[in-house]
DNA sequence: TAGAAATGGGACTGATTTGGTCCCGATTTG
DNA sequence: CAAATCGGGACCAAATCAGTCCCATTTCTA
């Protein structure tokens, strides 16, 4: 029903690996662990890092860690950092700029219990419940290996869906 | 943090709408009073058909009507007509083709929690709920006026977000 | 019976968003 | 100083979305 970026996707992946090993990694190296395309581990932990769920350490040696314990981070923190600001429709509250249609509008602010319910729904995970119950990174050996580039995901389907049942 | 299609929020709208007057209208005639452009009601109307939430009559004198009672509609059936089939990742269980990464995904099948958290808020709010204590079609008047084609939406931003806070 | 009124199902096009990649400046280590 | 990393965008190709139109089919009404 909803579509969740590929991106938002990738950074789940990431930070998942991130919350096993807990220290600090260069982007590389969270892209051979994860077997996602470098360029794109940049980009996610850019947004991460923006998003407060992630500290980078900068220089040789640097790298990313989790910013906080996994139990800490939920849900709705990797989305947000991803996806961006958000506020549904200008009917939300959120929408600052404010919106004109607000007096005559049929729905009334009503996608604000909408917002909420999913919002709630997604506080309630966390990434330590995710990374949880986890096997071991079997696949970690397969890293590195591979014709260099895009090892990685790019075959299944890939973007993500809420899904219906 | 999920984008929602303005479709699905044109869905929502005329479903509103048609819960307030509960009877046969043609399309030209829902898109009068709510201000939405007659192209896309019509647009928006097949995909609500064909996802069993309205009933259409063809002919003169035809139209469409709720296909049940307004609390027996909910938001993810609303949100899943127009957003097509859904699934969440190749990761969810859904996907039948299957995912060929599934040994040794990091993820593991975890989005299913997720997919269902969100679907179940979705799911326990009903059209009744949306539609129920919303003043009256104040704007009914404003319609039919105007420069005849695009009246209404298409100022405010449109699209749907989902709210953050 | 003929004609008008509606829906059904797509095709089509322009605009917007995403996904992915690169490049270069800033920062830290050694 | 040189090497290793992150930071912040710019950039482009591909996918999606939004919005319009067109025409066949169905049904009511004169
Ligand atoms: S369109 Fe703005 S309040 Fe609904
Ligand atoms: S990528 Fe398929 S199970 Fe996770």
């Amino acid at each position: 029903m909803f579509r969740i970026n590929k991106l938002t996707d990738y950074a789940v992946v990431l930070l998942v690996d991130m919350a096993r090993t807990q220290r600090v990694r260069a982007a590389h190296d969270i892209a051979a662990e994860t077997g996602v395309p470098v360029p794109t581990v940049a980009k996610v932990m850019k947004a991460l890092v923006r998003g407060g769920l992630v500290r980078s350490t900068r220089g040789a040696s640097g790298g990313y860690v989790l910013a906080r314990p996994a139990d800490r981070i939920v849900m709705a923190d990797m989305i947000e950092a991803l996806e961006g600001p958000i506020a549904m429709t200008a009917c939300v509250d959120h929408a600052d700029d404010g919106c004109e249609r607000e007096g005559f509008c049929p729905m009334a602010g009503h996608w604000n219990r909408v917002n909420h319910a999913v919002r709630r729904a997604l506080v309630g995970i966390t990434l330590a419940d995710v990374a949880g119950s986890c096997h071991p990174p079997v696949w970690a050996n397969r890293a590195s290996q591979g014709s260099g580039t895009s090892t990685g995901p790019r075959d299944s389907g890939g973007a993500v869906y809420l899904a219906s049942e």
